[in-house]
DNA sequence: TTGTAAGCGTTATCAC
DNA sequence: GTGATAACGCTTACAA
């Protein structure tokens, strides 16, 4: 809580009354110049600091925001998180941080328990259910990330575009099988992907697009899929992320089969940790840090609307070529 | 804010005063069962969820705690940010994050726009300087991580046993001259570090160890040394930290030198990342999730002591070889 | 332009 | 065991 010198102590010191010691710290209130300097610089001395609990209780705003995300050492989410707690502090927002540790009844507790501290909740939440968001959003001004639901504000990664660049990119390498490592069935974002496969691979000549099972969206989950991907017969693997891509990579290193020469990797985000390997991991990037931004922009805009609503600018992704050879493979 | 079902919405619903809600729920207090039992009720009907930041204000304390770290997108960061922010939860309080994005004015703007609004911070910074930490001291309760001043609480890992290990397995692998490759000059870590290499080093027989430069404690500052190292002659890298290691290999796997047959590499900390790529990277692994978990008990302790103090349990550090052969270098 | 007083949602004190 | 009442630090009518 720190030292406690409050507006009255500011104010017997400049003389004044604890009100005009209000009024003159906010600036934006009537008072006489002569006063205001006296006041600021004996706040100053002081090193008064308002106390922003009490000043929320009557204003009925904390300046705070919350974010809740399902892994902080999933360097997606850091990414995000990053973004949003430095664009938060560019407005004087400070942010609670919540992890729920991809569970759904821990994340509703934190959202409860932040609830009624904060003005408003960014959700980056793929897996809770519909239900559980709407109640959520009746209650604090909410923001989404990488979801959509009824008219509830939301920042989304265009996943048909990701989907489109990579198959694009996979069939002008020569590949006409490609397996689709899926993620968790219930994850909105793995949902997307799939449907856009669905509807782009019969754009593409001759392309066939299988699903291989669901696996843990992390490194893990890629080594569990890399057996299975290569007994498919696939020239080609097209992860549900990053961490899923290095996964099989890693896998595939250890049974000795050739990258890309063998078989293609792709991955999807662009991660920090995707430049860590070599061969690289090809991939589409996902603007994860101005999908923060924007969300906290769009957090801040509905919680004191102006009249020119935050830029709509849109999140472009872009495809990263790593993998050094890019010729086709040899048994097409 | 959430809906703003009040200590008086339920009084008046249960039949009974404000006080009266408030001894029922806090359960502390004498309340007649029958009462409690009610007011339980209707407050669970009603959804009635307390104004932390009201209770605040009376009580002087608000279960919220800040964490300032330098970098979330660091995966050692990463993971004491997900401890603390998971220990904090299962004892109610709430946590702030502030990432100072490595700068260390960033830092204290973001101490003082925190320390008004909990009961204490977890301060992870390296580069700080040591006035401005005892500036924060004075005004908040406080924890330091990786980092010790005067009296003041703080959660370190044993630096010295991470280089004793680190040495001891390299002069066993056979290495006679070893390049430590440094990390900020400025950084708490990298001075302990230093040290002991400096104490422990003449205890081996025949053992040399250079340092080579100061670089950034991330992968860019790893791929940067690693010509530097090559050319030094030592057989061995010993690397600041994992980022830094994986930088290295990185590099050094471009230019063709196999790894470990021709320089082995180890890193510090074992971070999630460390296992992404093959050869795996050779590393003391620090117990971060410990560190987080024991810097939140402290800190709890240290604002509301109790009669038996947090327990006092160590941080082992933890050798964790992955790299595939033992052979010891031909050029010794 | 400034001061006084009321109130934000709680809990603590003190009567009853 | 329970209910008024005051107080936490702040802002904002309303007066002066």
């Amino acid at each position: 809580m720190a030292s406690s010198i409050t507006v009255h102590d500011v104010a017997k010191a400049a003389g004044v009354s604890a009100s005009t010691v209000s009024r003159a710290l906010s600036g934006n209130a009537a008072v006489a110049a002569t006063t205001r300097n006296r006041v600021v610089e004996v706040a100053r001395q002081l090193g008064y600091q308002p106390n922003l609990a009490a000043r929320g209780l009557i204003t009925g705003t904390t300046h705070n925001i919350g974010l809740v995300v399902p892994d902080l050492e999933n360097p997606y989410f850091a990414s995000i998180t990053k973004s949003v707690q430095s664009r938060a502090l560019a407005s004087g927002y400070s942010v609670f941080i919540a992890d729920s540790d991809e569970d759904t009844r821990t994340e509703l507790e934190l959202v409860h328990q932040l609830s009624k501290q904060v003005d408003g909740l960014i959700l980056c939440s793929p897996r809770m259910s519909t239900s559980d968001i709407a109640g959520i959003a009746g209650q604090t001004m909410m923001v989404l990330i990488n979801r959509e639901w009824e008219g509830l504000a939301s920042v989304v990664i265009d996943d048909a575009e990701i989907v489109r660049l990579a198959l694009e990119h996979l069939h002008a390498l020569g590949h006409r099988k490609v397996a689709y490592v899926g993620g968790p069935e219930t994850s909105w974002s793995n949902q997307k992907r799939w449907a856009a496969i669905e509807r782009f691979a019969p754009t593409f000549d001759d392309l066939e697009v299988s699903k291989v099972g669901s696996y843990a969206p992390n490194f893990d989950g890629g080594q569990s899929a890399a057996d299975v991907v290569l007994a498919s017969g696939a020239t080609a693997a097209f992860a549900y992320n990053d961490l899923v891509g290095l996964g099989l990579l890693a896998r595939l290193n250890t049974r000795g089969v050739r990258v890309p020469e063998d078989l293609s990797v792709m991955g999807i985000d662009d991660v920090n940790v995707a430049t860590l390997v070599s061969p690289g991991l090809t991939t589409v990037r996902s603007p994860l840090k101005k999908v923060g931004r924007f969300a906290v922009n769009k957090l801040i805009d509905l919680m004191s609307p102006t009249d020119r609503p935050s830029s709509t600018e849109d999140l472009p992704v872009q495809l990263v070529v790593r993998q050094s050879t890019s010729v086709p493979p040899q048994r097409r």
